[in-house]
DNA sequence: TTCTATTCTGAAAATACTTTTCACAATAGA
DNA sequence: TCTATTGTGAAAAGTATTTTCAGAATAGAA
């Protein structure tokens, strides 16, 4: 997501292009593949840009989830997590909780699709998205056992 | 549930039977289908036990989540809510959320038992539960457009 | 049954995360 | 450059949840 792109997407929406909102996104494009909560991308952005206000995060978060850039991810452990909706990835990934030591690990299988049609002809509801948490244990927590 | 199995449950783990226990207990089974929030399920209770307090609700929730006896939903409305874990289903049930008029379906599908095989395999990581939410829009919505 | 260590409860205070308010600042199109 | 409009930071407010604490209730022992 380069920054002329950005800026289309948010003008399509009567929004303006601000640093804030650019030094927020440009944050988690560089932690791809990480699942920041809202105030580690507070920290990580008040490095560029020491100014900016949490406020200001939690509305570019909320704007950005609303805009498909980014997913909100919640683990359970009391924050909102985000990451970066890459479009690019054939099918959305799922996560992999270890009930252990909570590390989350991905996993990108998709077997959803067949289950997305049978969800369709038998009960008429026509699924746009999902969010599938697999929880148990991680290879390092089972041998521990 | 009756009385006395959970008083065994909760004498397992060391807790003790208590009428506001057995209260709330009563009401998500009374409402078994139901995706009651927190301060519904108090509302009910203060039905027949008016001296309740909101805490001692969420105090039970909590243990009652944690003795796997209800499952802990999030429907992303800013509520936790609760169902009735039913034991003798077969496999979880799954939610279909319309992004329309938030209606919540449920669909009794489990295809995931593959995908588990296949995380096990290729991931090491034992699956014990998982959550699965699809969003979309129900069929009443989906007529509109 | 009575006693008593322990757990539980209700009310209020405290937390934690998030949203809103408001005055001032910045953006983008004219 | 001008200016209508949107955006921002700081603080306050909001909301859901957890904790504190003194008194009450439970359940096992006596």
């Amino acid at each position: 997501m380069d920054s002329i792109n950005f800026k289309d997407l948010l003008k399509e929406r009567g929004y303006k292009l601000t640093p804030q909102r650019q030094a927020v996104l440009d944050i988690i494009i560089e932690h791809n593949g990480e699942h920041l909560s809202t105030e580690e991308i507070y920290a990580l952005v008040k490095e560029k840009y020491p100014d900016i206000g949490l406020a200001t995060v939690y509305r570019t978060l909320l704007l950005l989830d609303d805009m498909d850039l980014v997913y909100k991810l919640d683990f359970d452990d009391g924050l909102s997590r985000y990451e970066l909706n890459n479009k690019n990835e054939d099918h959305r990934h799922h996560h992999l909780i270890c009930l252990n030591c909570s590390k989350v690990l991905e996993v990108q299988e998709d077997l959803l699709d067949t289950l997305e049609e049978q969800i369709l002809t038998k009960n008429k509801f026509k699924v746009t998205d999902h969010r599938v948490k697999f929880y148990g244990y991680c290879e390092h927590c089972s041998e521990k056992e």
